[in-house]
DNA sequence: AGCACGCCGACT
DNA sequence: GTCGGCGTGCTC
């Protein structure tokens, strides 16, 4: 038993074996320094063997097991396990990118002094299980508010049923999620478990932060997110894997935090994109933590206002008509920390013994709803105004300038809601046909007024907006459509005596402009906010009781077929920004359909209908939750090259696909992007096994192929974007 | 991913 | 005649 097996971060399917006399099986699970070609590398030790495939000869020792913190514990290991499997990324890469960057490196944070003893030399065969953190002088018990009815049955929900179950926690805003959250965390850490709270990926995480202090003042907190430096990171995850952290609090990348006593994991606002990673590992940080939670017989709750359709449609009761995966889905969930060829609960194979039995592909996750707002207001009042029979006046109709006016002469604020941030989406030279266009994206360069560019929303590109056509010298150039600047722009000259106030990605560049305009609006010294979705999540503007929503129809036809998915979610969030107790809120969406169901849906404040509706289409067209995908994409110098790369990489696929649909290979919707010519693959099948046993086949004949220079392809499992 | 090895063009 | 292009292959 002198070979250690490592995994190295190297886009190599394959683990590397070395000679390690003096390890033990406590050191599996440790980082290693080992020598690697040339140099050395930092990996992590996933396996102890007696003897290696590898010839003698091509062994070499290790350089040195890295004992300076406690092992990885095996349950990490296994989630790593299943991320590289479910996702078809080599092992390497999943735990390097589980590990913070410090870690990862082979370094260690610096401790601070009271804690040093703690973190030295701990065999983890030594499990931490001191509640750790008590604190030494008993902080005062926060007042805690008064449950209603069905906050109450839902925590009681959380803690009835021992060992995984899944939970759909549906509320509109207001209705109080985040305070079950808390009573389910506070339940956890009186017996001594650890929680994880995943939150979505916006500026808004640091107010949680704070309430989740407030209210359990003497517990330790750990947070994790892509802001935190280096060295914070690094002690957060020690603290985590110490079993001192009792509440981790993060984004996606939270939920490969190592914790030894998890009891409970919460993931907020589960509908956000932003838990799925768009490039190197693509995984769902809400698919893979109810496989964690799975893995360790463990709740979850998912809370959402808008749930995802997927989980929704987990939550549905098993009545509607069997379907084609009660057919098609038949495959054993592999026992707990096994291999697997499936995720979680969005997963149609998940067992019987876990959830329910497979059927009709819902009933997995139980549905826990909180119907009523927790503070008493009442719903904001959705009204849909139809531009076809009123003429606009740049782009706003009468019914919401009236509103504007209306609202200003109360003192009250409002909020034009435009997802769409530049004054205008291109520059063009109506003689000549000229339009600005991105020198290396297939994209228009939109029009930033205010600071006189064009810039490309893609990649960044920026150039001074020409004094006159590029083509034909003419110096008439005429931005086309509306964004933010230029509706900010108009109402400051519509209503001068109103202070206009821009919300976006630009004006909020910054956390410290961020703070800045929201403090603005909070003294309320802003009368109307014109703002992108940066303003729809979180917060509560007291003083804002108009929203009015402009320009959403572009998403009901967009090619995307989950863009009305998000365009609900979005127009009901930014909605629940409006109203409060004395105060009731009104919504105006403006809209040439104001028949469409997704804004009759809206009017009555109704996302069951929305979803069960935007369900039945999905099932019709065989599209998620009803079938399971997988995008091969591959970039290159030229779109030929790319696409060419795809059809051979079809043609291979061929042989092995049963069960599984391939698609033609095509140009993705932005074609180029920062000078590379992009293509795409869609697999699909009925089960998700089938497409499992496939991709693994697949990527073992893409991986051995050789690529011609300049050809990067990867694989996204489960993929959003289109 | 790095990094070396390895065979074909323009340079001191 | 060499320096160097990046195609190919390997790293335990």
């Amino acid at each position: 038993m002198n070979i250690v097996r490592v995994a190295l971060d190297l886009p190599v399917p394959k683990l590397f074996d070395y000679l390690a006399p003096d390890c033990l099986e406590s050191d599996i699970g440790r980082r290693v320094s080992v020598p690697f070609g040339k140099g050395s590398r930092t990996g992590v030790i996933v396996g102890l063997a007696a003897a290696s495939e590898q010839p003698d000869a091509k062994l070499k020792a290790v350089t040195a097991i890295l004992r300076d913190m406690p092992a990885l514990p095996a349950d990490w290991l296994a989630l790593c396990e299943f991320c590289a499997s479910y996702y078809h990324t080599p092992l390497g890469e999943v735990t390097s990118f589980a590990l913070p960057p410090m870690l990862r490196r082979g370094k260690l944070p610096r401790i601070k002094k009271a804690l040093r003893g703690a973190f030295a030399c701990l065999p983890s065969a030594i499990p931490i299980t001191q509640h750790a953190a008590t604190p030494s002088t008993p902080a005062p018990a926060p007042v805690l508010p008064q449950l209603m009815a069905a906050q109450q049955s839902a925590v009681e929900a959380i803690f009835t049923t021992n060992g995984f179950h899944a939970m759909l926690l549906h509320g509109v805003t207001g209705s109080g999620k985040t305070e079950v959250y808390l009573r389910a965390i506070d339940r956890v850490l009186a017996r001594g478990g650890q929680a994880l709270m995943l939150v979505p990926e916006i500026a808004l995480t640091p107010q949680l932060e704070g309430r989740v202090a407030a209210r359990f003042p003497g517990a330790n907190i750990v947070c994790a997110n892509s802001g935190m430096t280096d060295a914070a990171r690094a002690r957060g995850f020690i603290e985590a894997l110490g079993g001192r952290a009792e509440i981790v609090l993060g984004t996606r990348l939270a939920v490969f935090m190592p914790l030894p006593r998890l009891q409970l994991i919460i993931v907020d606002e589960e509908h956000d994109a932003s838990f799925k990673q768009q490039e190197g590992l693509r995984y769902s940080a809400r698919d893979v933590a109810v496989w964690r939670a799975h893995q360790l017989n463990i709740p979850i709750v998912l809370g959402s206002a808008t749930p995802s359709l997927e989980t929704f449609h987990h939550a549905q009761p098993r009545s509607a008509p069997a379907t084609v995966q009660s057919q098609t889905s038949h495959a054993t969930f592999p026992s707990r920390g096994g291999d697997s060829s499936s995720p979680q609960g969005v997963s149609d194979s998940l067992p019987g013994s876990a959830v329910g039995r497979c059927g009709g592909g819902a009933s997995r996750y139980r549905m826990l709803e909180l119907p009523e707002r927790a503070v008493a207001e009442a719903m904001p009042i959705v009204r849909i105004v139809d531009t076809r029979r009123e003429k606009l006046q740049e782009g706003l109709s009468a019914v919401l300038l009236a509103g504007l006016q209306q609202r200003l002469e109360r003192g009250e604020q409002s909020l034009v809601f435009l997802n769409r941030r530049g004054y205008a989406p291109v520059l063009a030279c109506p003689p000549c046909g000229w339009v600005s266009r991105c020198r290396r994206c297939a994209a228009n360069l939109v029009v930033h007024l205010a600071d006189q560019r064009l810039r490309c929303h893609h990649c960044g590109f920026e150039a001074l907006i020409p004094r006159a056509c590029p083509d034909c010298g003419n110096v008439d150039l005429l931005p086309f459509g509306r964004g933010t600047q230029r509706l900010e722009a108009m109402l400051a000259e519509r209503f001068p005596a109103a202070r206009v106030l821009r919300v976006d990605r630009d004006s909020a560049s910054t956390p410290k402009k961020w703070q800045a305009l929201l403090a603005t609006i909070h003294a309320g010294e802003a009368d109307i906010l014109v703002g992108t979705q940066m303003l729809a999540k979180g917060h509560d503007f007291p003083l804002l009781t108009l929203v009015g929503a402009v320009g959403a129809d572009a998403a009901l036809f967009a090619a995307d077929f989950r863009a009305p998915e998000r365009l609900f979610a979005q127009l009901m969030q930014v909605g629940g920004r409006s109203g409060r107790a004395d105060l009731p809120g009104e919504v105006l969406i403006q809209t040439e359909y104001p028949e469409h169901p997704l804004y009759r849906a809206l009017v009555d404040h109704d996302y069951a209908r929305f979803a069960r509706t935007q369900l039945e289409e999905r099932r019709i067209a065989g599209f998620p939750p009803f079938s399971f995908q997988a995008m091969l994409r591959a970039e290159a110098r030229d779109i030929e090259q790319s696409l060419v790369f795809l059809s051979a990489a079809r043609r291979a696929a061929e042989a092995l696909a049963h069960g599984v649909t391939l698609y033609d290979p095509v140009p993705m919707r932005l074609q180029r992007l920062m000078t590379l010519e992009r293509g795409q693959l869609l697999v699909e099948s009925l089960s998700r096994p089938a497409l499992q046993a496939f991709l693994a086949k697949w990527m073992e004949t893409l991986y051995a192929l050789k690529m011609p220079a300049g050809l990067r392809w990867h694989l996204d499992v489960d993929p959003l974007e289109f």
